[in-house]
DNA sequence: ATCCACTTTAGAATTGTTCTAATTTACTTG
DNA sequence: CAAGTAAATTAGAACAATTCTAAAGTGGAT
């Protein structure tokens, strides 16, 4: 996936979403963006992002790929999952939901928020306010 | 606290329980289990340990920090909790529970295990065995 | 076309953690 | 209790993920 062979109508869908989130519509964000919103629900790290747009024939350092993700997490176009110390997830479902996490295969695969039901809850401590509740199903190969 | 600042029933009760976890009773590892199982459960990250440690007196190097760590938390000892990308967190409580997590102050508050009621779960994908649940609940100072 | 703020970049720096190789310590056996 | 050996500790180097820096490039308003 060439850059060039982004439709128009690719090129102007990928721009409003980043311009609706109040970003700089630039060659490599339009590159990032089709790759993590083209199809579906992604789990990426830097890592796998940077190969997947290396081997796209796209030359985007280091730097930027690290950049992008932290921009597109801060404009809510991406959520953060934590669940593994050596590296961070970024998944582009950022709906309300949960994680089943395969550690062999440093895997994520999301839960819809409807099959996890939390019938008690405690109260968060005072002076406090919850900000999100993660629940993480932690997964070995048979 | 000075390392001979312990009764020998301190040492005696340390030694045990090293020694049932099928590790040698050592000066350092003797001094860093009182810090830790000392006095009710605890939250420790290898800084705040080290600090600890230094601040009672104790000069343990860092490599000892780590080591004894995670000699610990594979010996059952103290178990991790992922809440953070930035450290590992290591709790002195081992049965099976939840956490707060107030991510302002980098803390960790433990949830009893029956102050989260999970009335629904998904099935694990085929050809995979849950191994734990873990639900953080972050907090923000209101 | 020009300009200015925003982006991208290569590479250096930082941070938490692990590794290495040498020294020290705990425990066994004579 | 002296000697031997296996394990523990150490300082410092190495490492991996991430962030920072300062310079060069680009988007888009004028």
């Amino acid at each position: 996936m060439k850059f060039d062979a982004l439709t128009p109508e690719q090129i102007d869908r990928l721009s409003g979403k980043l311009r609706a989130a109040g970003l700089r519509s630039t060659r490599p964000r339009l590159a990032l963006a089709h790759l993590l919103f083209g199809a579906g629900n992604r789990h990426v790290t830097a890592e796998t992002l940077h190969e997947e747009a290396r081997n796209a024939g796209l030359s985007v350092s280091q730097a930027t790929i690290y950049n992008t993700l932290n921009q597109f997490l801060s404009a809510g176009l991406l959520s953060e999952v934590i669940v593994d110390l050596a590296r961070s997830y970024f998944d582009t479902n950022v709906t309300e939901h949960h994680h089943f996490f395969i550690e062999d295969e440093a895997r994520l695969i999301d839960i819809p928020l409807d099959e996890v039901v939390l019938s008690t809850l405690p109260d968060a401590p005072s002076g406090y306010d919850p900000t999100g509740v993660d629940v993480v199903i932690r997964l070995d190969r048979r």
